[in-house]
DNA sequence: CTAATTTTGTACTGCCAGTTTCAGAAAGAG
DNA sequence: CTCTTTCTGAAACTGGCAGTACAAAATTAG
C-alpha cells in the first residue's frame, strides 16, 4: 500500500562505500554521500538514520563484500600457501584497478582509533573473520606441506594480516607496483615451507 | 623590541602533535589544539597561519623527530639484523608505552590519502627517509652476513617498512602485544641469512 | 475514485568549526 | 619615560555542516 522505493538499498550502500573509502569518514559531507549514493538528502537520513549510522552500514557491507570476494577466490587455490599467494595477488590487483584507496577498515582504524565503540568493535570483528580464514589457509599448507611449520599458523595468519595491512597502507600512498608486489613474494617466501 | 613569545614553539608543536596523532586532523579542533598547546587561539594563528599550515609544521616536527630517534637507537646495533630488529623492538615498546596511537604518517595517509598534496609531499619525504635508512641497515646485514643476499636490499627495506606500517595499525587497533611481536619475529627471520 | 501510507525534493534550522578582529598588555630602544 | 612593536585573550564573525520539517508525489488496497 505505501509508495515503494526508488533506489536499490545495497547500491545506495556501495555509493556510499566509494565515497567514504576514497575521502574518509569525516570530510565526506553529507552532500557528497548524496551525490554518491544518487539519493536525495530525506531517502538517506529515511533509510539510515545518520550518516555514522550508514557509515556503521557501510563497514558491515565492506566486511561481508570481503568475505565474499575471499570465498570466490580461493575456490581455485591448489593448496595453503596457493591461497595466500592468491589472496595478496588479488590485493594487488584491486589496488591497481581500484584508485589506490587502501584498505576502508584500516582507513577506518586510522581515523578512529579506539574512540568510537561502535566502530572498534566493527573493525574488529572483520579482523576477526579475515585472521580466522587465513589461519584456516595456514593450518591447510601446514597439512599439505606448502607452509612452514616453524610457526603457528594463528601467527603466520597475523603476519599475512599485517603484510596486507601494509601493502595497502604503502599502496594508498602511491607506491610503485614493483614495490608492492615485492612486498608480498618476500612475506611468501618467509612463510613458505624451505 | 618588540614583546617576546611567552611559549616554546618546539613544545607547541609538540602538543599539537600529540593531539593530532590521537584524533587525526580533522575531527581535531582548534579548541582541542588550544588545550593541547596550551596557547590561546590568537598565538596559535599568529605562529602557524591556520590549521592546515600547523599540521603540516607537525609532520615535518614528527619527521625530524622519527629520525633523531634512529639515529640516537642504531648506534647500538651489532650488525644489519640488529639493527632491524630494534628498530621493530622500539616500534612495538613505542606503542605500547605511548597508547597505541599509530603512526602519524600512516594515519595521515589513511585520512588523506593522495587528495592533499602537500600532505602528500610531506609523506613520501618521510617515507624516502625511512626507507633510505632501511636500504643502508640492509646492505651493512648483507655485508655483515647476517642479512639474506637473495633479495636487493632496496626490497628488504621495503617489506621492513611495510611491516612497522602493519604492525603499528595492528596496534592502534589494539591487538594484543602477543600478536605485534609475533609478527615483528616473523619478519625479523625473513630477512635474516639462514 | 478515494483513502491510507510511505517516499522524495526543497527549504530551513541551529550549531559548531575555523578564522578574524581588536583592544589592552608587555617589553625593549632611544 | 615614551614610542614602537609584537603578543595575548576575549569576543565576534562567517560559512558550512548534519539533521529536520513539510508538502507534494506516488502507489496500492478497497
Amino acid at each position: 500500500m505505501p509508495r515503494p522505493r526508488e533506489f536499490d538499498e545495497t547500491e545506495a550502500l556501495e555509493g556510499a562505500m566509494n565515497a567514504f573509502w576514497a575521502r574518509g569518514y569525516e570530510s565526506t559531507s553529507t552532500e557528497e554521500l548524496c551525490a554518491a549514493t544518487g539519493l536525495g538528502r530525506s531517502s538517506i537520513y529515511n533509510t539510515f538514520s545518520s550518516k555514522h549510522e550508514l557509515f556503521r552500514r557501510v563497514l558491515d557491507h565492506y566486511s561481508h563484500r570481503g568475505i565474499r570476494l575471499r570465498e570466490t577466490l580461493l575456490d581455485n587455490a591448489p593448496d595453503g600457501l596457493g591461497a595466500i599467494r592468491l589472496l595478496l595477488a588479488s590485493t594487488i590487483d584491486d589496488e591497481l584497478e581500484n584508485g589506490r584507496r587502501g584498505c576502508l577498515m584500516v582507513n577506518a582504524i586510522a581515523e578512529f582509533g579506539t574512540t568510537d565503540p561502535e566502530v572498534a568493535a566493527q573493525v574488529n570483528a572483520d579482523t576477526e573473520a579475515h585472521l580466522s580464514a587465513l589461519t584456516h589457509f595456514a593450518r591447510t599448507g601446514q597439512a599439505d606441506g606448502s607452509i612452514t611449520r616453524d610457526r603457528d599458523a594463528t601467527e603466520i595468519a597475523n603476519f599475512i594480516h599485517a603484510t596486507i595491512s601494509g601493502i595497502r597502507t604503502m599502496s594508498r600512498r602511491g607506491a610503485e607496483q614493483k614495490a608492492l608486489t615485492s612486498v608480498a613474494e618476500l612475506a611468501t617466501s618467509a612463510v613458505s615451507r624451505r
